[in-house]
RNA sequence: GCGGGCGUGGUGGAAUUGGUAGACACGCCAGACUUAGGAUCUGGUGCCGCGAGGUGUGAGAGUUCGAGUCUCUCCGCCCGCACCA
């Protein structure tokens, strides 16, 4: 009876997959009377992006943790739903699909077979009936129905809650907009409700759409030539791409943005609630940015008149109305700042280079200067302009702003250090306590006024406030930060001159791509106004397209879309060119062009797991009672990348149903593990430069020094002959950095004849390269040691390769070897690092697997991959079967076990349980094995023992516990079997072995009775001949004993 | 620069939360059985020392009967964010 993990596994993998072992109910809709007494457990993984190079090893760590806790939950009697889809819809997809030359849906879909069948290799608890893939029409069906949703709603700030568009018509229509408070884009004109009704149809609409939470907007993004569309913050890492690593520039364009910003707070506030990791709520949090301050306005001044002049507010500037430079016509420059309290050491103010009334305010003087310096701003890329950030850089517009309070004439500049997007893009420069503004003022030669009492700004800026007091400020003087805060606000607003403002780092999420591969969205135009199609329509499906490549200028691959087709509610589909699309109009649907662009890469990922819950309805997003049952995800567990991606956006989407009353929570995860990433361990080979050049004697520094005054820069000049190698050499990692010179002349010499005497001179040195290369990390064995026939087969290149080991042998002629080097780098294919699952399950088995990548070390670290280390847990599987086999065959013993084997097994159940509750998997793993080492030790096969062991160890290696459970006797699945109890009484113990130290130092040990008073102990101690030979006839000072743990003498 | 995390044998990592440092495994060494072994089994393995013993958790200090664990200072590494007014 061999433990025949391939075969055990196949079979255990099919008998799930038939009986449908893993299939969650929902007791609301199917009556299942088995799980309606149940409680619910709903266990999710991150679904995976199917790419094109399938998983590696590191990919299901978080997917066999999640499996351990779902199979453990069933134990424990809950109902538990742990679902399996995949995020087919994006730019890794559609990457991978332009670079194969097929269709995406074609790749996707052997994608996701690869995947399907990685997975279950590994022995997954996945209910696949309730799978999702984002890139079908029936699920996408309804990311287009919740984008409806949010456009037909508003953020009302009063009630802090989405409302349907409707309640923001009905105030329009009784009271105008000016009582108004919502989340919405900039300043909007104020009307009454009589204006609003006389207001076009049209107008209306343009209005309404700037208080949407998704919206349609032109506003400055992040343009990515090289992917061919916008991106997302989030989406951009230190200034290139995320996807590939292409430049990014910004740029105006028409798109949909989604209105995050209108929960900013609640997405703050939520973070309490939620049992998620430090770091990640840290990054959200970050992310968010709340700052409080205020706004305050500067009314500018005309350099020719000195009054407050014109300035467009942005209403005015859209309707191209042009401003007769010098004019009064009381515009100002609002500002915010955390720190108005320093508002008297103001002394210039900067804009944005971008910001709208540079233009307007630049005199006439300045004006060549001033759009000099905007255009190559604007030329900039992301990754240059992050590049320096220390460069100061800026130009005077020539105007003046009027400070509120001192009525002193402040110079207005423009300069890149202030961000467009961040407040009002504009700042108003306090150079004492800031010190960019300090550096600006310093390069600029600008005034610097101290404002802090007995600081000293000679240096740099006074940035601190907890301890700062303010001085030459007017009636701020002599307070401290907090107090001159909330004066200097009330002053504000009583002043009329600004208010108390709460502000967010945060912006608004750009929603549109150009791209192919994505959710089509649900809109058409009208008088270029957008309007959403119904559901009955929905989905949207995507269409077939002959070129679906993006473009460099941003138009979007659907506008080659010759047909549309959408599937119909009823599931009848229905195909419908583009001309009747746009011209035909029944129900008022088909009116105008469609939108072309697509739906970013998480929008299907945003609510899934709410469609998980009843992901087959055609009816609803999801049921009421599916979503009542299930609730919310009670642990999800995935990468911390997605910290200020998907984790946020989700958060965003779980309110906005929520205020829609569509869900029961608005926050849908309680919990949250980031598990660590497993790093692969590279294998370097050290290859030799193609040319070596040979000089005849080591140079002095002099010589050197001599030979480039005489004007030779070249270092040919001191070589005397160059050697071009007719193969590639590889040294052994003992000369990589080290003295290779005398292993490669001897080489050179036995090769290279004509040189023999040139190389034969001792003081001869050779001059070259050697360049690390990764070597695949299947040619190297556990001692580093190459494998050279595999290594020059894997390319032509390297076919009659020279390699010389780490004793100078030429290989494989001598009896030397070839060392790689090693390093742990993060798995991928570029670096020949990547070890496959597959192959793994193949040569150790699932079981082994997943055993090892929780013993690995804990879940949320992260930690190098070494394929050796699996044999430990193989051995244990081994050791495990040999228990329950009695001289080769299956047979254990229905003898009471005795109170030692008792013993082990209850110690095992209450660390293995207190394991997994704290997601310790990495440690219960040892625990198994040394149960297993000791009831092996004992010669245990009583089916007393044996029984619970095999369902404790079920959620680690649940095909193994399959097979010995049926060996058992048993007939059913042991994944449903009730986990075994905990009794403490097995493990009362009646003697302590108590260490004994002395002076804090251990020094010997003494078994005694656990009933022993402290009293008792110490006679016993003290009595002990040990504890006189230590001592040497000193009184000790103290004895310290803590009955049951230690006992210390001190003296 | 800001925020977070982490430093324990040759390696991955344990340590009941202040109480016997190095569990468990890999690797290595020695041995057994084998035609063979990348199989299996036995024993050993932090470092120094033949030994008794000494020493030891990045460095230094502190609190304590007792510190890997708590406090402070410093050093090093990793991850996020990065001109956010």
């Amino acid at each position: 009876m061999e433990y025949n993990f391939r075969k055990i596994e196949a079979d255990w993998q099919k008998y799930w997959a038939e009986n449908q072992t893993f299939k969650a109910d929902n007791p609301a809709l199917s009556g299942a009377e088995a799980n309606s007494t149940k409680p619910k457990y709903y266990v999710l993984d991150m679904f995976p992006y199917p790419s094109g190079a399938g998983l590696h090893v590191g990919h299901p760590l978080g997917y066999i943790a999640s499996d351990i806790y779902a199979r453990y939950k069933r134990h424990k009697g809950f109902n538990v739903l742990h679902p399996q889809g995949y995020d087919s819809f994006g730019l890794p997809a559609e990457q991978y699909a332009i670079q194969t030359g097929q269709h995406p849906a074609i790749t996707t879909e052997e994608n996701i077979k690869t995947y399907r069948k990685q997975l279950d290799q590994i022995g997954f608890s996945f209910d696949w009936s309730r799978e999702v893939r984002t890139s079908d029409p029936n699920y996408y069906k309804w990311t287009q129905w919740i984008f409806t949703q949010l456009f037909n709603s508003w953020y009302n700030k009063t009630t802090d809650k989405a409302e349907d568009i409707s309640t923001l018509i009905a105030i329009f229509s009784s009271e105008g907009n000016s009582e108004v408070k919502a989340a919405c884009d900039a300043d909007i004109e104020k009307f009454s409700a009589d204006e609003w009704k006389n207001f076009s149809e049209e107008k209306q609409q343009k209005i309404l759409l700037q208080y949407r939470l998704t919206y349609l907007s032109e506003t400055e993004v992040n343009w990515c030539p090289g992917l061919g569309t916008v991106l997302a913050n989030d989406e951009i890492v230190n200034g290139v791409s995320e996807r590939g690593g292409h430049q990014v520039i910004r740029k105006k364009m028409m798109q949909w943005s989604m209105r995050i910003t209108a929960y900013a707070q609640r997405l703050l506030d939520g973070l309490a609630k939620i049992d998620w990791p430090q770091p990640l709520k840290d990054s959200q949090t970050y992310w968010i940015g709340r700052s409080e301050g205020a706004m305050v306005s500067f009314k500018v001044l005309s350099p020719t008149l000195s009054v407050p002049i014109a300035i467009g507010r942005k209403g005015a500037i859209e309707d191209n109305e042009v401003l007769p430079f010098g004019k009064d016509l009381g515009w100002e420059i609002s500002v915010f700042t955390t720190r108005p309290d320093t508002i008297f050491g103001v002394s210039f103010m900067t804009l944005a280079p971008e910001h709208d009334l540079v233009s307007i305010i630049t005199t006439p003087e300045q004006k060549e200067a001033v759009e000099a310096y905007v255009k190559a701003t604007a030329k900039r890329s992301e990754l240059e302009r992050m590049a320096d950030v220390k460069t100061i850089s800026g130009v005077f517009t020539g105007a003046y702003a009027l400070h509120p309070f001192s009525g002193k004439k402040i110079p207005i500049w423009i300069g890149d250090y202030v961000l467009a997007g961040y407040g009002t893009g504009a700042v108003m420069a306090v150079p004492c306590g800031d010190q960019r503004d300090y550096d600006f003022a310093k390069h600029f030669n600008l005034e610097i006024p101290n404002i802090f009492e007995g600081i000293d700004i000679s240096e740099g800026a006074y940035a601190e406030k907890e301890n700062a007091v303010i001085a030459n400020s007017d009636f701020l003087n002599g307070l401290p930060y907090k107090k001159a805060m909330k004066r200097i606000i009330h002053e504000i607003e009583q002043r009329g001159f600004g208010y108390g403002k709460v502000n967010f780092r945060l912006r608004d999420a750009v929603f549109s791509r150009q791209r192919y591969w994505g959710e089509p969205f649900p809109v058409y135009y009208k008088n270029g106004l957008p309007q959403m199609i119904d559901l009955k329509y929905l989905p949207i499906v995507l269409p077939e397209v002959e070129k679906y490549l993006p473009t460099e200028d941003g138009k979007p691959p659907l506008g080659n879309a010759k047909k549309w087709h959408w599937l119909e509610v009823n599931g009848v589909g229905k195909i419908v060119s583009k001309e009747e699309f746009e011209n035909s109009s029944p129900l008022g649907r088909l009116g105008g062009a469609l939108e072309l662009n697509t739906m970013p890469g998480w929008a299907g990922s945003s609510s899934y797991f709410n469609r998980y819950m009843d992901p087959h309805n055609t009816e609803e997003f999801v049921s009421k009672e599916a979503v009542n049952y299930w609730q919310d995800v009670d642990l999800y567990i995935g990468g911390s990348e997605h910290a200020t991606g998907h984790l946020l956006y989700s958060r965003f989407w779980q309110k906005f149903l929520f205020d829609k009353g569509l869900v029961p929570v608005d926050e849908y995860a309680k919990k949250l593990i980031n598990q660590g990433m497993i790093m692969g361990t590279s294998a370097y080979v050290y290859r030799v430069s193609k040319e070596i050049s040979i000089r005849s004697r080591r140079l002095e520094n002099e010589e050197i020094k001599e030979a480039y005054s005489e004007g030779l820069k070249e270092k040919k000049d001191f070589e005397i002959e160059k050697i071009e190698l007719n193969h590639p050499i590889f040294v052994s990692k003992k000369y990589y950095g080290k003295d290779s010179n005398e292993v490669l002349k001897e080489y050179l010499k036995q090769n290279f004849p004509e040189y023999r005497d040139l190389l034969s001179n001792k003081a001869t040195i050779l001059s070259y390269s050697i360049n690390n290369l990764h070597a695949d990390v299947s040619f190297v064995n556990a001692s580093d040691e190459l494998n050279i026939e595999a290594f020059r087969n894997s390319r032509k290149e390297y076919k009659d390769a020279i390699f010389i080991g780490e004793n100078g042998k030429v290989l494989p002629f001598g009896e030397d070897i070839y060392i790689c080097g090693r390093e742990v780098e993060k798995m991928s294919k570029s670096k020949y690092n990547v070890v496959n699952p597959d192959q793994i399950c193949e040569e150790y088995g699932a079981d082994s697997l997943r055993m090892f990548e929780m013993f690995l070390g804990p879940l949320e670290q992260s930690k190098p991959w070494k394929t050796s280390g699996i044999s430990g847990v193989l051995s244990f599987l081994k050791k495990l079967w040999k228990l329950y086999i009695v001289e080769n065959k299956f047979s254990v013993s229905d003898e009471e076990p005795s109170k030692e084997e008792f013993k082990i097994l209850h110690k095992t159940i209450k660390k293995v349980e207190e394991d997994i509750e704290n997601f310790s998997f990495n440690t219960s793993v040892s625990t198994f094995m040394i149960a297993v080492n000791e009831l092996t030790a004992l010669k245990c096969n009583k089916r007393a023992i044996l029984e619970p062991m095999a369902i404790l160890l079920e959620p680690y290696a649940p095909h193994i516990s399959e097979e010995l459970w049926k060996n058992l006797g048993h007939t059913t699945s042991i994944s449903a079997v009730d986990f075994p109890v905990f009794e403490p009484k097995y493990l009362v113990e009646s003697m302590k072995e108590y260490p004994v130290s002395f002076n804090g130092k251990m020094r010997f040990k003494i078994a005694l009775p656990l009933d022993l008073t402290v009293k008792e102990i110490e006679e016993a101690v003290m009595a002990h001949e040990k504890t006189q030979e230590q001592l040497q006839g000193r009184t000790p000072n103290k004895v310290i004993i803590v009955p049951g743990k230690i006992i210390n003498i001190v003296g």
